[in-house]
DNA sequence: ACGCTGTCATAACACTGTTATACACGTGCC
DNA sequence: GGCACGTGTATAACAGTGTTATGACAGCGT
């Protein structure tokens, strides 16, 4: 039974990963310091000697929640086609949903303030903006630079779809998007943006 | 000093206006029965016999919530172009924008899950979405009557226009949208759906 | 060997939503 | 008029929350 040093990362790691899983079997108002804290085999002081307190908690569950959805997006548009092909920006989006259909808890507390007195700290919000936006960057500026799509700038196309994307995923979650079938609908409002800017 | 009967309706509204103001003042996290109580000039009961408890009160204020959507983007279309004119469909998408930036907290509590037990009713959520969603379908609908705008189906029209305009305003409120000029970027984000729709 | 620094558990504090209890008040009935 | 009743209210208690202060302990550098 050698225990490796256990550096301070791998605890914060452990104590996040543990948070993850109360959040998706009981949601936000499941996670209480206490909880975790004897869930990780220690006391309450834990959670401040690694985090700072509950919203330090928060920032990490925050930036989890983004490197999920970075993984869901990234995994997507791994078995789509190659570069430059405007399907890559569907399958983008339709990565985006499956993870806010997957996690919502997760997805409540990135979106919804779901943890009570947490705000995301900026640079943390701006590394996960970076880590799913930007790939949605990437895929339109693959197909400007193909030919398969127009527009004045990738960012914008980019924010076009990421805002759709992000619409559809949220009026889903919320339980607001009554249709028959969402899979459908979500395939034609995904595509939209797209078209838009289709070359001819 | 004839005091009214002071119907039990007439003392909730007046409770979830007390409650709208702390909400607005220090968001969702200051919420807390015995403030709102003593606000009110009562005990903590108060809540209890008014609305049944927490839950209860946070669907007052879903409610009162949507009420406000619904009349930001009823204000935004009285001062557009006639019915039957696409214009009509931005201008309740601005509205819905304007409300998330002038009410982010109402916001969160709508779609988010910003007060920690609550999960609106089933019939609260209906209501809500007809409100307001229910303004999108009718515009959708003009302009397919009047032909500016050609779609197989109103709805389907309107959830394009609603989830464009939905995302929009999510991100913005989560402070994940860096553009330069927010309101122009708003202004072509919402136009797409319409344009794509445009009789030709 | 000493002191320091950082981590930990315990306990307390102020606060939360909720519930049970007891009291006051208005109403209907005899 | 007087009395039972039921309803709304306030008080107090309960379990739980995040946070903080206190004291004990270990590890490390001087």
């Amino acid at each position: 039974m050698t225990e490796p040093p256990a550096t301070l990362e791998d605890r914060r790691r452990h104590v996040v990963e543990i948070a993850a899983q109360v959040l998706a079997t009981d949601g936000p108002h499941g996670l209480s310091l206490r909880r975790i804290a004897t869930l990780a085999g220690g006391s309450t002081q834990l959670v401040y000697t690694l985090f700072g307190g509950k919203p330090g908690l928060g920032d990490a569950l925050y930036a989890e929640g983004f490197r999920r959805l970075a993984a869901s997006m990234s995994t997507a548009v791994d078995v789509a086609p190659p570069p430059g092909d405007p399907e890559r920006l569907l399958a983008l989006g339709r990565g985006y949903r499956a993870f806010a259909l997957a996690e919502p808890a997760f997805f409540s507390v990135m979106f919804g303030r779901a943890i009570p007195g947490f705000t995301p700290a900026r640079p943390t919000r701006a590394a996960g903006r970076a880590a799913t936006f930007g790939q949605v960057v990437t895929a339109a500026r693959e197909c400007l630079a193909a030919g398969t799509l127009v527009a004045d700038d990738a960012e914008e196309l980019a924010r076009a779809c990421w805002v759709t994307a992000h619409g559809l995923a949220a009026l889903e979650v919320s339980g607001l998007l009554a249709v028959d079938d969402v899979d459908a609908f979500a395939d034609v409002v995904l595509r939209a943006p797209v078209e838009a800017h289709r070359a001819r």
